[in-house]
DNA sequence: TACAAACTGTGACTATTGTCATTTTATCGT
DNA sequence: ACGATAAAATGACAATAGTCACAGTTTGTA
C-alpha cells in the first residue's frame, strides 16, 4: 500500500485527514493489512487490546453486551475511523465489539508500534487526543439523549445521526433492520415500528420494504429538539 | 507550590501520579494556581475551552443541561483529577459545567503551555490519553446501564460508585441529597426515595438525616449485576 | 430559639414503554 | 416460481417510572 491511497481514504471524515506524509508512510510501514468477512468481528468485547486499527474500507457496527444480555449500539464505523484505542491505551480489556457489516480492511497497528510512531511523530498524539475528545462528546451526546428525552425525540436524533450528510433524499447511511435501529435507539422493535409508522402518517419519514428515508429533515431535527 | 507538594496531591488516585519530579515542577512553572468558593463554576458548558485544570483541593460535580432544560450529572471530581480535557484539545465547546460542591483550589493550564509540556515530556501524553480512555469507559458504563438497567439495579450500581472503597461503614463520597442522586442515577426524587426506604426495610441501606449508608454491599452489588 | 428554606416521605394517578402473541409481508436461494 | 426464513405490522396487556399534591422534617442562621 502507498502512502497516497492512505491519504485518499484519510482524506475525507477521519480525524487524521492532516497527517504529513512521512507520518502515513510509517503507519503503512508500521502497520499490517488485515481483511475481515461479513459477519467477522474486528474487536471483541473482553478481550485484551494490543491492536489499534484503522478502518480502511468497509463498514462495521460498535457494540457492547451489557451484563444483563441486553445488546447495546454505540456506533457505525466507516473508513478514515481509528478504532480500538482505549484497551490499546490503558491495557485493559476491550470494552466493546466491532462487527464487519461487509467485507473490511484495515491497518492493524501493534502497541509497540504506535508507541514508536507517538515518539517520532509528536503531532500525531495530538490526533489521537482529539479521537477521544470526539468518542467522550459521541458518548455524551447519547447519555444526554437518554436521559433527557422520550423515545419520540430520541429515535429522531438517532436516525438523523444516521443520515447522509450531502446524501441525496434523505437515505441513512446504513440499511438497519427495525431490531437494530432499536438496539441503537434504546427502545423496542416495536416500538421502533409503531414510531416510524406515525411518523409515515405524518410524511416525516417514508418505510418502504424495510428502508428507511427521512422525508422532512427539518420537521424531525424540530422533533429532536422537542422539550420531552 | 513545591512539587512534591503537587506529587502528594497526586498520589492517591491520579493518573498523573506516576509523574516524574521534573514534569511536576514543569506542570507547576507554566500553570497557575486558581481558587474557587463552594458553588463557584469551574468551567462552564458552552464557554470555549482555554485551559486545563488539575484540581487539588476540595470536590467538585460535572452536570450537563440537556437543551430541554433536564439535568444529568456525570461524575464528581476529587483532588487529582484532571478535568476540562475534552474542549482544550479539540478546541470546542465544554461539554458540561463543573461545579465547586466545597471551596476548592486547581492548577489551572493554558493551551499553550500544555502544548510546551507535551513537547517537552513525552510521557505526559499517554497520561492524558490514559485520562480519557478512562473517561470513555465510563460514559460507556452509564450508557450500559442506563440502556440495560431498571432502576433498581441502576441506582445501586450507582452507589456503589459513590462508595468510598476503603472507607469506613459504607460511608458514601458525598452527602448527596435524593434529588442529586436521582439527577447522578436518572430516576426522579420521589423514585429514589421510595427504592432507598424499600431497601432500608431490606437492611441494605440506612436512610438517616438524609444521609445514607450502605449497609449490606455484598446484597447491593448482587442487585447491580441482577438480570433486569 | 424561632423562622425560612430546603429536603424528605407518601399516596394517588398518569404516561410511557416494554412484552407477548399472532398475522402479514418481504427476501433469498435453488 | 416456490418454499423457507427473517423482518415487519399490529393489537392487547402489563410493568415501570414519572408527576402532582401535600404533609412532615431537618438545617442553618439571624
Amino acid at each position: 500500500m502507498k502512502a497516497e491511497e492512505l491519504a485518499n481514504i484519510l482524506a475525507e471524515h477521519s480525524l487524521f485527514a492532516d497527517c504529513e506524509e512521512d507520518e502515513l508512510s510509517d503507519l503503512i510501514l508500521r502497520g499490517h493489512l488485515v481483511q475481515y468477512d461479513k459477519g467477522d468481528d474486528l474487536i471483541m468485547q473482553g478481550d485484551l487490546g494490543e491492536t489499534l486499527l484503522i478502518l480502511l474500507s468497509g463498514n462495521a457496527r460498535t457494540s457492547m453486551i451489557a451484563s444483563n444480555g441486553h445488546e447495546i449500539v454505540l456506533d457505525y464505523a466507516e473508513p478514515g475511523q481509528v478504532l480500538g484505542e482505549i484497551a490499546l491505551l490503558d491495557g485493559g480489556e476491550r470494552t466493546a465489539t466491532i462487527t464487519a457489516l461487509e467485507p473490511c480492511t484495515a491497518l492493524s497497528i501493534t502497541r509497540d508500534a504506535l508507541g514508536e510512531i507517538l515518539q517520532k511523530h509528536r503531532n500525531m498524539a495530538l490526533r489521537l487526543l482529539k479521537v477521544m475528545a470526539s468518542r467522550i462528546r459521541m458518548a455524551n451526546s447519547m447519555i444526554e439523549g437518554d436521559r433527557a428525552y422520550t423515545s419520540g425525540p430520541r429515535l429522531a436524533r438517532y436516525l438523523l445521526r444516521l443520515s447522509v450528510v450531502g446524501g441525496e433524499e434523505g437515505r441513512l447511511k446504513h440499511d438497519l433492520s427495525q431490531g437494530e435501529l432499536g438496539n441503537f435507539a434504546g427502545m423496542s422493535r416495536e416500538h421502533i415500528n409503531r414510531q416510524l409508522s406515525a411518523w409515515s402518517e405524518d410524511g416525516i419519514v417514508s418505510v418502504e420494504s424495510g428502508k428507511v428515508r427521512i422525508l422532512n429533515p427539518a420537521l424531525l431535527s424540530s422533533i429532536a429538539e422537542a422539550d420531552s
